[in-house]
DNA sequence: CATGAATGAGGATTCATTCAT
DNA sequence: GATGAATGAATCCTCATTCAT
């Protein structure tokens, strides 16, 4: 189909890339928020233009404000859609034996689309655009509180080697390492996508047992 | 002179917040840089006009272009900026006996504005634009190994408790997990600016004896 | 019925409002119409949208282009159907023995609606139209020419006293007075809908008297 | 100058037209107003666009911007301006020897523009809107109170032959079916622009002789 | 007949940049 | 050097209209 072949030499979205999306409705705002990664990652939330998320998505600009109210609209789903992978990613850390090697992976695993440093990006442009729309800065404070729960279990299990009862809680501060270590690692990874792989899984080994003794 | 009261009263930068310049021209570009970077810590490097620098430094937009060739040249200088300044707040912490309290006093160091934010901010918003803008992508990564370079010789130093003559390097994964706490400790001051101070030290201490022993 | 309820709550038009209209067609029509009147009444001609009167008609925007061929089409419809209810409007006030009560009970008399408005408002609408639209202001003429023949009958018959046959048919000038008192009027409800209705009854009775004498 | 002449051929308004303004702001703003009237007389307020009462303006789009908020402060410009032309108009009828040629006269005098409906079609896009901002009402009802108060005063200075103290105040019916006698007449001004001259003036005669014994 | 998704031109508004004074 | 008026391209968003289902 021709309008298929354009969509891919246009680095448009084709439909296969959409998985299952249960209404239609479903699947268009889909296709848009993934065009609109795409543009935000590419351009920013501020640069990146409607016209060109229309583009990416392969429908009309009027088109897009039949799913979203506005283009905010479409940055809070995509801050929202990110905080949801990240916990879930978060989440799966708990079925690792090993915390190390659990968190290196954390930092490997895309969303799916081809580039990895999708997630970092959008990291980093959420984190700045929380310091000056608020509505964004809570949305970014729940999920951090929820991450520190998450975390705190996490580090509990680890160090109690498994067990099912550890004897102590984990200590907040190391909580707080552990949450600083891992985005400080997302934001070496951006900045430095040539990374030896190497000294990142030592880094990581350092801190992780350091915390955990 | 009336000019100098409502620059005042205006939140305007005035001529005596500017410090020693040798030249006019150098006196106008830090005059513009400072409005720039207030502007940018508010609205980010997109969203501030130059309208509004040009109003925040009291002066016309289009006095701005004579000092810059244009708005990308004022983002471009403001970056070196940071850069700079960060280092010289890094070669700061060789002075200290501790690097613990060095770190956290890293963290607190403003550049001379009431607000504390400001680095952090900025530090975002730069590592936002290198992922998009290669010109940028490069500073901060001549700044990076810089700094790695220097963050080695400090935890040499500090691991052999402040003798000239370390008797082993320091491992680079050291280096890289000292980075990764720094930078990880800037995002959460960003997000949670009301982190408690003692956890703050403790995370920070955890790591930092980890590191050098 | 579901959706009878629905369109009941939110303020749209349900079958039971039409009335007879012989044909589906009409009946489509009609109910376009009352939901285009209720629209134009509340934003204008111009800001009232197709979709909103779909949605206040209770059908897809698209059904509208089956009855009528675009926008403006509703419009010149909408501008008929008010000038024929004035028209039937004034040829009611022939049965009228008294011609000031009669006059007040027209710009009182409204077109079913529960808004007494309405009819101003859209006479205004109409009449901005018709100074940039030929075809409405053709369309406003012939009323305008009807409407003063009908008057003139009117006065002549109201001067003799109710006989049959005046001696003298009334003048132009008179008719034509009558027509600006009638709609001064108009304009005067809309501007000022609380008028006192005791001084709208004088001033009519005054300009009346002033007419048949 | 090429500029001038294109102006001219365009239909723009060239610098002549526009009268003594004290300052360049002033001047900007009275050449905006002059366009925006042109062009709300040629397509009503909300057709009319920003873009073209810019090119009738002989300027660009953005530069509208700098002397008015948005759209709707012109608009409102234009009615305060047209409400201020109005009551000076009626004002000027205090000298009038005789009512009944000052209402004639007071229909005929344009604001220097050549289209003499120009009033009556702003008046009509005035009313119109009145009926759906309350803001815009407000203004039209202060302006409509004072305007009874000046019509009383012409009312009872008619009455009493020109002296100075009459010896009954004038009732408020009357006022109001002089103001409902006069916009019947602009009304019929804008819908029947050829109507006869000599039936206009009887018609007046009519009513003013009936309102002043 | 009916739906409502889709289109795309057009409208209001902003803003980096230029230039006459 | 300095001003700020002016430009015009680009942005977000709306809406009349079409058409596949």
């Amino acid at each position: 189909m021709a309008k298929e072949r354009q969509a891919q030499m246009t680095g448009m979205i084709s439909n296969t890339d959409l998985g299952k999306a249960e209404s239609h409705t479903q699947a268009q705002q889909a296709r848009i928020l993934i065009a609109a990664k795409a543009c935000f990652v590419e351009s920013g939330f501020h640069c990146a233009s409607v016209a060109n998320i229309a583009k990416t998505a392969g429908m009309s600009p009027g088109l897009i404000y039949r799913y979203f109210e506005n283009k905010n609209a479409i940055i809070f789903a995509i801050i929202e859609q990110q905080l949801l992978e990240s916990r879930n990613k978060i989440r799966a850390l708990r079925a690792a034996d090993d915390l190390g090697p659990a968190v290196l992976n954390y930092l490997d695993s895309s969303d799916g689309s081809s580039d990895e440093s999708v997630g970092t990006s959008l990291f980093l442009e959420m984190s700045a655009e929380a310091t000056r729309d608020s509505e964004i800065a809570e949305a970014l404070g729940r999920y951090d509180n929820a991450m520190r729960v998450e975390l705190a279990d996490l580090l509990n299990r680890s160090a109690s080697g498994g067990d099912k009862k550890p004897t102590t809680p984990v200590a907040p501060e190391r909580v707080l390492a552990l949450v600083c270590m891992i985005e400080g690692l997302m934001i070496r990874k951006a900045r430095e996508p040539n990374l030896d792989r190497k000294a990142l899984k030592s880094a990581i080994d350092i801190i992780i047992n350091s915390l955990l003794n």
